[in-house]
DNA sequence: TCCCGTTGCTTC
DNA sequence: AAGCAACGGGAC
């Protein structure tokens, strides 16, 4: 797909020069169209990045098209380098990039940016080197000798390197010639590992297949045999030197049984650690559905191999195991050849998910978040677009992976908000799911325990199949709700009083008793969001915008001599000093961005709950992100919607949701 | 007249 | 977004 199909259209432009049509990432409507100098219009294809000067600037861009014809009365600019040796965005995928900055009037330029792991920069900036073959091959011609001399003596370069050492034609056919033969090899793992000190390991697993086969195939050798041993008692990958260490024998005999095709040899960023890469990975179809889980699951088996797209909901109460029903499909598309995206609302929701499917799927499962190192993130990209990786798990953004024969689309939590981005591009997560499986052949999947109006209703119109699980897995009982009406109690409040009702005092007590731990959910941060002056009436509000601005009591923020001057409504803060007058000596803990800021803090306020030293826990809604808190038996949100004029029903469904999760374990 | 902050246009 | 010209209100 690379160099081949150069000459079809070298004959482009009046001059015969080539053109490319470039979304450069600025909030602009357009591509920018360029001249491609001869000696990179083989490498100008649609996909590939590029360098171009955009008014003082030098942008990277990706190509769009290759246009015939120039756009009238522009002086073009030439482009400045290609970045790329092979597209790394795929015909598919420039479609649906167009076509969303078409849907969502968004810039070209944006989207793409949106699409790619390092907002476009040149990763690492690609590089070829010399591959094994290459290194010992004996050079065809001057111009291939010249790249193999300037490889050999610096190893790695990018592109732009050899062109500018070995100029134009030269260079560029002894790279085609040598890609060819296998001489050449290129990537981005050499940038990134020079740049921010993020180290590579080389690292070997055990090829797939069975142990024995394996055996037969090293054949006499006793460390080779020891070696296998090693890595099938170990259960994951290892790297060279544990390995060397473990048995106690040279480089040679790795490499002797990577060339036997009983390893398989990968790089491996060092922070990401290796226990991410475990391969040992339970196919747990020893579970047993229910009936109604069969049901599902087999329908979506069989659209997942199919090649007619097909849309559903997967409906179901919490604990209903929806989850277990699409794995299952996800199984499926992986034994199809095919690839699965696993769509959830927040990057706080992925670790979770992440080690249910990184259990039965190991080393073939990628993540990808804008959490992630910069590094983390391109090799986790990369891994994908080679087709290393066939499931992909991470929010709205993962709905861009750079996947191979995409089989599944899962939107987990589908009702949920946040898979519309708030800013440019404005795409909504859910929608492109269910378009670029439509357009692939792929199945999608909707999953939620309360579907979202704009489902339910394509349920009705027949553009979705609803699937139903009925009943609840055994043990995972719905926890009790209970909701009180602050309004109907006796006593008279002022507004900004803090209540803990009667029941929930008695709730709080009877827990506490039975030695478990409770959580109080307050999603306002601080002492009070406002401060009243009872003297003149007035509010502290921010000079610039206008809003009321919260008050810290334990910072001292928003100071004034005024004695009059009252604090309305309650943060976490308010609820915890008030907690402490009512059960003076239990143990609380704050946790929201304020008790947060200091690294680590986050950590050792979770692990003094975990293991029990603190029995209360206040907080925002941060608490309840991708933790299980096996001890507390009780929850409650302190009330959810004081400052919401007309009922937000998405507020109690989330209200609800996040108790049934904190309560429901 | 000079200086500098603001505004609004362009970017192949 | 970011670079740049054009504009316009003080300060001298």
């Amino acid at each position: 797909m690379s160099s081949d199909s150069a000459s079809d259209r070298n004959a482009a432009g009046p001059e015969g020069a080539v053109l490319v049509e470039v979304a450069v990432p600025i909030p602009l409507r357009q591509a920018l169209t360029y001249e491609v100098p001869d000696t990179f219009a083989p490498l100008a294809s649609p996909g590939a990045r590029v360098r171009v000067p955009v008014g003082k600037r030098k942008l990277t861009g990706v190509i769009l098209s290759l246009p015939e014809e120039p756009p009238e009365g522009i002086e073009l600019k030439p482009v400045d380098a290609v970045v790329d040796l092979e597209p790394i965005l795929s015909t598919e995928l420039l479609e649906l990039g167009r076509f969303v900055a078409d849907y969502y009037l968004a810039p070209v330029g944006e989207v793409f940016r949106a699409m790619l792991p390092l907002h476009l920069e040149p990763w690492g900036d690609r590089k070829v080197w010399l591959t094994a073959r290459g290194a010992l091959g004996t050079p065809r011609g001057a111009a291939e000798a010249g790249v193999i001399d300037a490889l050999r003596e610096a190893g790695r370069l990018s592109l732009a390197d050899l062109q500018r050492r070995l100029g134009t034609e030269a260079a560029r056919e002894a790279i085609g010639s040598l890609s060819r033969r296998g001489w050449l090899a290129q990537g981005t793992t050499g940038g990134a590992s020079t740049r921010r000190g993020n180290r590579y390991l080389t690292a070997v697993e055990l090829a797939s297949g069975d142990p024995d086969d394996l055996l037969a195939r090293v054949g006499r050798s006793a460390p080779g045999r020891e070696v296998v041993a090693y890595l099938a008692e170990l259960g994951r990958p290892a790297t060279t030197s544990e390995v060397l260490a473990a048995v106690d024998c040279s480089a040679g005999v790795l490499r002797r049984l990577h060339r036997l095709g009983v390893l398989r040899k990968f790089s491996q960023i060092e922070s990401l650690g290796l226990g991410e890469h475990r391969t040992t990975h339970a196919e747990r179809d020893d579970i047993v559905l229910r009936p109604d889980q069969e049901s599902a699951a087999t329908t979506l088996e069989r659209a997942v191999t199919g090649d007619t797209p097909a849309n559903y909901l997967l409906a179901g109460m919490t604990g209903s195991g929806k989850t277990e029903v699409y794995l299952r499909a996800v199984s499926a598309a992986l034994a199809a050849e095919r690839s699965a995206i696993l769509l959830v609302p927040e990057i706080a929701l992925v670790p979770a998910l992440a080690a249910t499917v990184r259990a039965r799927f190991g080393s073939r499962l990628a993540i990808l978040h804008s959490a992630l190192s910069g590094p983390e993130r391109s090799q986790e990209w990369e891994r994908i677009r080679r087709g290393e990786a066939r499931v992909v798990l991470g929010p709205r953004s993962a709905v861009f992976a750079p996947v191979h024969a995409l089989g599944l689309l899962v939107v987990d939590e589908e009702q949920d908000t946040a898979f519309k981005q708030d800013k440019s591009p404005r795409y909504h997560g859910r929608d492109l799911a269910l378009l670029r499986a439509r357009r692939q052949g792929a199945a999608a999947v909707l999953v939620s325990a309360t579907p979202s109006l704009e489902t339910r209703r394509n349920v009705d119109v027949g553009k979705l199949e609803r699937l139903e699980l009925t009943e609840r897995v055994g043990q995972g009982r719905l926890p009790e709700g209970v909701l009180v009406d602050l309004r109907r109690l006796d006593e008279v409040r002022r507004p900004g009083e803090i209540v803990f009702s009667p029941r929930l005092l008695e709730e709080i007590g009877a827990t506490l008793d039975r030695g478990e731990q409770v959580i109080l959910l307050r999603n306002r941060r601080g002492y009070s969001p406002v401060l009243l002056c009872r003297a003149c009436g007035e509010d502290l509000r921010c000079d610039d915008c206008g809003l009321p601005r919260t008050y810290h009591k334990r910072f001292g923020w928003v100071l004034c001599g005024e004695t009059a001057l009252e604090p309305i409504g309650s943060g976490t803060e308010r609820v915890e000093e008030t907690f402490q007058e009512l059960f003076p000596g239990v143990p609380v803990d704050t946790l929201d961005r304020d008790t947060t800021r200091r690294r680590g803090s986050l950590a050792a306020v979770l692990d003094r709950f975990e293991r029990g030293e603190t029995r209360v826990l206040i907080g925002t809604q941060m608490v309840s992100k991708g933790h299980h808190f096996p001890n507390v038996s009780l929850a409650a949100v302190l009330h959810a919607d004081t400052y919401l004029t007309f009922p937000d029903f998405r507020a109690v469904e989330r209200t609800y949701g996040l108790l049934t999760q904190l309560a429901g374990r």
